[in-house]
DNA sequence: CATGCTTGTTATTTTTTCTCACAAAATGTG
DNA sequence: CACATTTTGTGAGAAAAAATAACAAGCATG
């Protein structure tokens, strides 16, 4: 039997029958006559060769063969059936557990999470943070979003986005230091640091050999923006950290040189065959605004 | 989606449209044109009230919401495939592991097991000896033929026949004493016994208060045939172990008083959800012979 | 033994599905 | 950039499939 030939509609009527071993009654499930189910149950087994039921005493009973193919076809519908009823949004139910970095959850991805949320208004999120340059995910996570350098892993979806990263500081500061500033120029004011050491393949890129003078260090990325938007130094963060900020005018780009970034944003999942539909509805969610 | 009016159609057509990502590939597959199946998914994706593919840039891609569908879908498919391809008498191979007592495999189940064997050809068959009175089988055997008290269990399925035990003989022996023999003349003969002291129950409903003069001790019921055949006494057998014999004219009831039996033919199989097609097979086959 | 229930069958009608031809949009090519 | 090619979408009509209605036949039950 090929596979792309099954005749599907013969066997739903055979199920029904098989089901209630009554050709009135299975006519009566599907909406037909008993006529429509004799006619379909007789061409499917015709078409198979097979006996499916057993008609004697005026009285259907499954044959061996009959047993065997009901319970392949009832499963395989069930299976069918139940793909089907779980994708309209509105019966989409359960909870979808994110992760993603302190900086992304401040800056990012929050606009993407609620958003998404109001969309499928009866799947629970729930937003954990974790550190950036993650491998691997908790078991309880379903979805995570990360930053840094990409694996090889196929659990590991890459978003193919690496954006830039550029010198912000507040307008304020850049009004201050003047406009066509130079890499030597910009090194002087204080440069805000957020443990990743960027700014030094910054300095190292653009062959600024002064030692910067002044120096603040934070363990992360939105502590430095929050920092810089306020006028204290210059940050390096890249457009996705600074959107908000730059469209309130909180932040500028003080200077148009960016570090080329080998670092990634990308998508960790848990490796399972079946990934739940709300998973794959996020990431979806996700690449769509990365990519519009 | 109702179980009872999934667009089956519809479903293939998505099918192949979500293997190939191509409608002309996918309408090749099903033999028909890129029309049909476009108009299958456009239905599909309406009546589902979800969009399955994104369409962009001239490229066909499924949504979230159309690889979970698809999931469903091909591994729906599948199972219903795989079910009905191995329905056909030719395709069906693998081994059935019998087991039967040795009575019955001597003088009742042969016939049947070889004539089964002989139907489905690609079957090979294992016969195994157990005891009687059997109520759980091995892990290797498929299914038992068993003869004894009936039990409970979901596993065993019992036969429904009980048949009676008569006294048989040589016609030889017969002739010897006589056509209209009573009781009391017949327990003094040589009586031949198999273990299950039916004897005894058969002398006490016919209230033959004589102790029989002659006893002959085997262990199982083909031995005792066997004797009673070469015409060394009377033994007590049903029609199913006597059937041959009478037949071939080496044994005749000599006596038309039968021993109500409570033992019971039935057959034991493994418990399992799915019950391969060929134990099935077997087991209908056995029924058919005996209701027939 | 008659009545009711169930399955089977045939000719016909209804519904679904497919095709064909063309449109629209995008891609690749010279 | 124009043009050929590829791909999806669409609507009317053709083809195919499925369902119906009405009746036949077999069996069971009372």
């Amino acid at each position: 039997m090929d596979r792309r030939q099954l005749p599907l509609s013969a066997l739903r009527a055979f199920e029904a029958a098989a089901q209630t071993l009554h050709l009135g009654k299975a006519g009566e499930q599907l909406g037909v006559t008993h006529g429509a189910i004799s006619h379909q149950i007789r061409a499917l087994e015709e078409q198979l060769g097979v006996v499916l039921f057993s008609r004697a005493n005026n009285r259907m009973a499954l044959t061996a063969a009959g047993i065997s193919l009901y319970d392949s076809v009832r499963d395989g519908f069930d299976l069918i059936a139940d793909g089907a009823r779980h994708l309209s949004r509105d019966k989409m139910s359960g909870t979808l557990h994110i992760a993603c970095t302190q900086t992304m959850a401040t800056c990012w991805a929050t606009k993407h999470i609620c958003e998404f949320s109001e969309h499928y208004p009866n799947i629970n999120i729930r937003v954990s943070v974790i550190d950036a340059m993650q491998t691997q995910i908790p078991k309880d996570i379903d979805i995570a979003l990360c930053y840094g350098k990409p694996m090889e892993d196929e659990r590991q979806l890459s978003m193919l986005v690496s954006p830039p990263l550029y010198p912000v500081c507040s307008p304020t500061l850049l009004n201050k230091i003047g406009h066509s500033v130079s890499v030597h120029r910009l090194v002087e004011q204080t440069l805000i640091h957020e443990g990743h050491g960027q700014w030094s393949r910054w300095l190292e890129q653009y062959k600024a050999r002064h030692t910067p003078v002044k120096n603040i260090y934070f363990s992360n990325t939105s502590q430095a923006i929050a920092a810089a938007s306020q006028g204290y130094g210059i940050a390096l963060a890249n457009s996705f950290e600074t959107l908000e900020f730059i469209k309130n005018g909180q932040l500028v780009h003080c200077l148009n040189k960016p570090l080329d970034e080998p670092h990634n944003y990308y998508i960790l999942r848990q490796h399972d065959a079946y990934l739940p539909l709300k998973v794959r509805l996020f990431e979806e969610w996700i690449m769509r605004a990365l990519h519009s």
